[in-house]
DNA sequence: ATGATCTCCGATCAATATGGTCGGACTAAG
DNA sequence: CTTAGTCCGACCATATTGATCGGAGATCAT
């Protein structure tokens, strides 16, 4: 239950990577490309493809196009929290339906929902623990991908 | 994101139905059958019913047959938790697909995977929440529901 | 300047999971 | 013994997700 769906997870994953090439030690500034990140993780082509476009779209990233072209990040690794990536992909964070419910639109049970107050806190918990969380603390967090370079110049964050 | 079903949903605010009728001052111990919730939360009937009998299996609650039956907490309010309601309806909590790898099967990206570990970080954090709150706060949380009938036990609305 | 190639981009299709429904089996009261 | 009421298990429709295809735009090499 709460699974994430594919497209976060490729998401995190794209997002991570580009972050550690582009405040790493090794090629700092460096754009990379779809293809790149598609075969490092053997995550299907057009389907990272498209989730990049949707980060682009919300700003996380930056598009160059044209040959040499790729993605940057929009802003530091600090500056990006988890929320705002799987909230790109999947949509505003919502345990239950009534969530976001706008005005004059009730679910069926709401008149006597006895269930909607206790969520709501447990989402708000969700919610700050994922705010709290930057794409800098994963950096941190797990040993980086390692591109064949025979003089391991430490990586670090 | 992170939705939870409507079935999972039906089975919060069943439980919380139940409990609250059962160790209610109007009529405690009372046996609470299918119908009742469904009319109340207007829950189609026989999905509730469904969801119900994966709680009994589950060992959540206990069933009664035959005319007079319906359902009963398995044990006290404050010893049911969320995680526990939740898990017996979809399945274990599992941020990833990887969260629960058996010996042997990995995921495509695992060898290069770079968010293993945070997530599952995030994901026990979730956990601690879920399993730290029980059905009995659900009942303190919110205002309990009041039957509108105190002279006829039964047929109402 | 121009061609060609490489990139990103938007619309389309299949697979899975969820939401919802139906009829049968059992129990216990009358 | 009859009968009404309950739980129980298998079935179908729908919605969301996963994955795919061809096209538009931009940059570099010639």
């Amino acid at each position: 239950m709460l699974k994430i769906s594919k497209k976060a997870d490729y998401a995190l994953m794209a997002l991570q990577h580009i972050a550690s090439v582009q405040f790493g030690d090794i090629t700092p500034g460096r754009v990379v490309n779809t293809k790149e990140i598609a075969e490092e993780y053997n995550i299907p082509l057009e389907l990272l493809a498209k989730v990049l476009q949707v980060l682009s779209k919300n700003g996380l990233i930056e598009s160059h196009n044209g040959p040499k072209g790729g993605y940057l990040l929009a802003r530091s690794a600090g500056q990006i929290t988890i929320a705002q990536i799987l909230e790109s992909i999947e949509g505003p964070l919502g345990i239950t339906d009534c969530s976001h419910e706008k005005e004059g639109e009730f679910c069926m049970q709401r008149d006597h929902c006895n269930i909607r107050t206790p969520l709501l806190k447990v989402q708000d918990s969700i919610a700050q623990l994922l705010n709290n969380m930057t794409l800098e603390d994963m950096l941190g967090g797990t040993p980086l991908i390692t591109i064949q370079s025979p003089s391991a110049q430490g990586v670090e964050r």
